[in-house]
DNA sequence: TCAAAAGTGTTGGGATTACACCCATGG
DNA sequence: CCATGGGTGTAATCCCAACACTTTTGA
């Protein structure tokens, strides 16, 4: 299939394929929405910050090589994982010919595997702090933001972001961060308790204030049924 | 750039990358949203019914690509046009590796060239009448309906698809098909005409009724306001 | 006792659905 | 004059944004 001599296609010209992803953690020390950036090890731009990313391998689809390289800097494995955008522009890499398919993907930043992304010298940066970024990745962080606030309008995606028991401050304020902005937090627990998403614990978070916060988690079947359903909730 | 021995990047292995487009039409005597095929050219799956699409070349990218064939089909230029989704599955073409990035674009069937359509063999489909289609060609057309279903709420593409003057009766069947379902038609007009994109003319189109229709035309000022600004509206 | 965060309800206004009849015209 | 499609209005309902105070508890 790869060995170009085999191929039915005589005339076209093959073109360079890589996948960049786009990974969304949530810190819930900080309170901030964050991405993971490493420091490119090859030429050109050697040394600056990028997406991580790779070239899609000859018996590997797109989103294999992004869940690839999930894994690697990370240790996660099947996490939500979604395709954003196809980037082509003919110059934008002045290496070689290069195409990229963006993803994004919410990984729950407590559960990441630390080592793995030191070893990369990779880092998580706040929405607001990103350097400067390699070739066009600064364009597909924007883009996968815009794309996350789409999505978390519609589908139970920030639960992605979060560990398995979480409190209602921890979620509104990851929505504020989703949507880089201020919501009303009356209004964001009707809404959200309205989707009938969330079960109640009876034990309470203490960690943040003295009178606790309960832990609240997710009905599965419920989840199941409003990821492929939707909604469509604005918050203001 | 292209000359593979140039390149920074040693180890990768490049791969074919093709373009294909669903081409939407509305066809105004028939009242139907309609889809461009053609009969492939090229082996594997010569003869079968395919969505037009060309693989990219190299200085081009792969919305030149896609915009290239549109114009080659229909002789139309700088029409809608926007990426849908890149397909990657290792084995999806069995005659080599290729990746395909499907765009989809929405026309006015009165303004394509007749001509160019017919030389190279393609036809319109109605929705409901699309044959097998090779590869993952009839996953594209899916996906392609539920993108311009999603942006038909948002913002006012629906207006591609119809020549500058068009009555409403035809603007509300046009929404119809984009649904594929039933709206309510007083509802329709209050929601469209709140938009305030619409500038009513004197004349009337009388072909379809003994009383006439007025025309309508955009508000050039309003439409691009709101293509990008964007509004939600949800038809019943 | 008080500071700090968690939690809770109501109401007025605007938007939306559902729904049925009159109008204009050419044949 | 009538058949055909074009055009219009309203009432009841629902939804939602806006808004402020009470609770709990550890220090």
């Amino acid at each position: 299939m790869t060995d170009e001599s085999t191929s039915t296609y005589i005339v076209a010209q093959p073109i360079l394929v890589a996948v960049d992803n786009v990974i969304f953690g949530f810190d819930g020390e900080e309170e901030k929405l964050k991405v993971l950036l490493f420091k490119r090890k090859v030429e050109p731009f050697a040394g600056q910050w990028s997406l991580v990313g790779s070239f899609v391998q000859p018996n590997e689809s797109a989103v294999v090589a992004a869940s690839r390289i999930l894994t690697e800097f990370t240790g996660l494995e099947s996490v939500f994982l979604e395709q954003l955008h196809c980037y082509s522009s003919v110059d934008r890499d002045p290496g070689d010919r290069v195409i990229s398919i963006a993803y994004y993907s919410l990984i729950q930043l407590e559960t990441y595997r630390k080592k793995l992304v030191e070893e990369h010298e990779a880092a998580w940066f706040e929405l607001h702090e990103i350097p400067d970024l390699v070739i066009d990745h600064k364009q597909m962080v924007a883009d996968a933001l815009v794309k996350l606030q789409d999505n978390a309008r519609r589908r139970p995606v920030g639960f992605n972001l979060l560990p398995p028991k979480f409190t209602l401050p921890q979620l509104f304020k990851l929505y504020q961060e989703i949507y880089q902005k201020e919501i009303d937090d009356r209004n964001f627990r009707k809404k959200i308790l309205a989707t009938d998403l969330l079960e109640k614990l009876d034990t309470k978070d203490k960690t943040t204030s003295k009178k606790g916060a309960f832990h609240y988690q997710f009905n599965k079947t419920k989840y199941q049924q409003l990821e492929t359903d939707g909604y469509d909730i604005l918050f203001h």
